[in-house]
DNA sequence: AGGATAGGTGACCAAAAGGTCACATGTAAA
DNA sequence: TTTACATGTGACCTTTTGGTCACCTATCCT
């Protein structure tokens, strides 16, 4: 399985974007605390990290018996990079920002 | 299911990523166009870029019996303000392009 | 040492997704 | 008005995926 192929799996399931959201709000969490914020038990939320780790867009650091996870942004970046060009970056960025506006979350 | 959901599910797969491509590069086409370009039945084709239109990243018009499809990129612009703070985008930005470089992508 | 805590593996099952086919509708052109 | 072309639908099958469980390893603390 390619790299790319890997990062959008990863992202295709609701509970692993919850977990990028929980990092990216505050990074460097265990397992044992990630698990406790999900509907599941300790195995799905296990195989989930692992999925989010294999495709980069988790880093880990074992520290003793635990394992740290932190946020890494740069693969989303380059899914936005494929199939959004410099030229219409700033017009589909003021379309967003209107849409953010619009939702009342600018 | 979620408006979030559908776009990451429809980009999970690598032959809807492929039609994005193909769009990417040029707009405006017909079904029969795009399924030539795959290894697969028309059916096949039909059922990818009816997932991608549902979740709002293909747009079409009808024009006599012909369906036009065209990418819309503003969902995959909301995915990078997701988890891309205007605050560290400098500095991702500046990791992809150094990415970009290194592969010889620049 | 020994109990408690944090994390890990493989098998297993139900649900969802990818792909094909028979069949059907609407439009263009001869 | 036939004939060909472009697109559409529902059923069906196979593979993949999400989730759980029994069982296991490593680390911390008393």
């Amino acid at each position: 399985m390619s790299d790319d192929d890997r990062v959008f799996k990863a992202l295709a399931d609701p509970t692993r974007r919850f977990l990028l959201d929980l990092l990216f709000a505050r990074d460097g969490r265990t397992l044992t605390e990630l698990e406790s914020e999900l509907e599941m038990t300790r195995y799905g939320a296990m195989k989930h990290l692992k999925v989010l780790e294999e495709a980069g867009l988790v880093v880990t650091r074992r520290s003793g018996r635990e394992k740290l996870h932190f946020l890494n942004p740069v693969p989303i970046r380059l899914i936005h990079d494929r199939w959004i060009d410099k030229y219409t970056e700033r017009q589909v960025s003021a379309l967003t920002e209107l849409k953010h506006e619009l939702e009342g979350n600018s």
